[in-house]
DNA sequence: ATGAGATTGTTTGGATACAAATCATTTTTA
DNA sequence: TAAAAATGATTTGTATCCAAACAATCTCAT
């Protein structure tokens, strides 16, 4: 939605189209650039640093805040990293066969499931995260300090406004 | 990755398990925030408007670049959409189905794909882009103007950076 | 002219993600 | 206390997306 047209001639091209006046092309470029960089990002991380380790990039975030957090419940894994139990379920299942992290039952309330990483799990991600931290410093070094805090900020925000 | 816990919290506890000082926080920032927000909002424009007309998200920017630019050649939709060319594919055949787009042979180039928008196809454009347009508005609208314009210009920065 | 290589769209096969239904457990209600 | 409602993880079925292989077409150096 970014690619070779500019949002000059994005807008030019709309206002054939329709009333220019009752479109709002800020929102519109937020919105566009966004999906055109998260999917950029995505795919530049899972080739420069998951591919090899053949994990995906779910499957990462869920090894990620396992490390940070555990001892972990699934729902809140699911929660911190933004995508659905179902989905969870099918990755946890992957990670525990691999042999990086363990599932176990609560004992305070049998409906939850808490998950630990095994020793495995954590050698492999405090070798894995600082490569990963490293490609993430290649792909926002076009940006200066003030812009990168600007953009996690205001990204941050506007997540807030919508799952409130 | 940046659900229930700050990020102060999160570099709090990443400091327990690796050297601090060889982590990037505000490049890990970016990413993590990038993607929450383009889940939230992706999710959140499917479901206040696409999900009604039965369109799904790149269905949706299909039908949009072909709307602003038709005539267009099918590899360029698949550049300003920023997906493969085999999903492109699948989804030409659904829309031409529904009987929104045509594709014709160029006849230029044998090669080549054009695809046009039918009169129905740009019907449902010109009500169902106002529409979407306003839900984009809806989500950020708790950044002011300029955030709006620091964020886009900054995204797009960091996506050009990555695809040259 | 022609044949090797490049380009483009489609097909194929596999991975991923989610909604809805289901099963198990806990909490609330009457 | 017993039934009903709520909560949480898993299963099932479906849709989406992509990489790689493929077929058609074009380019260009010889």
């Amino acid at each position: 939605m970014a690619g070779a047209h500019t949002l000059a001639e994005t807008e030019k091209a709309v206002d054939k189209l329709l009333d220019h006046s009752a479109i709002d092309f800020a929102a519109m470029a937020v919105s566009s650039n966004l999906f055109r960089a998260a999917t950029a990002v995505r795919n530049h991380l899972e080739r420069s640093v998951l591919a090899k380790h053949d994990l995906s990039w779910t499957a990462f975030v869920v090894l990620w805040v396992s490390w940070i957090w555990e001892p972990i419940e699934t729902r809140q894994i699911a929660d911190e990293g933004g995508f659905s139990k179902a989905t969870l379920t099918g990755v946890l299942t992957t990670l525990e066969g691999r042999g990086y992290l363990k599932r176990a039952k609560s004992e305070e309330d049998g409906r939850l499931v808490i998950v630990t990483l095994t020793q495995k799990g954590r050698t492999l991600m405090s070798k894995l995260f600082p490569e990963f931290n490293k490609q993430e410093q290649y792909v926002s070094e076009t940006l200066n300090a003030d812009q990168k805090k600007q953009v996690a900020d205001s990204l941050r925000e506007l997540t807030r406004h919508l799952e409130s």
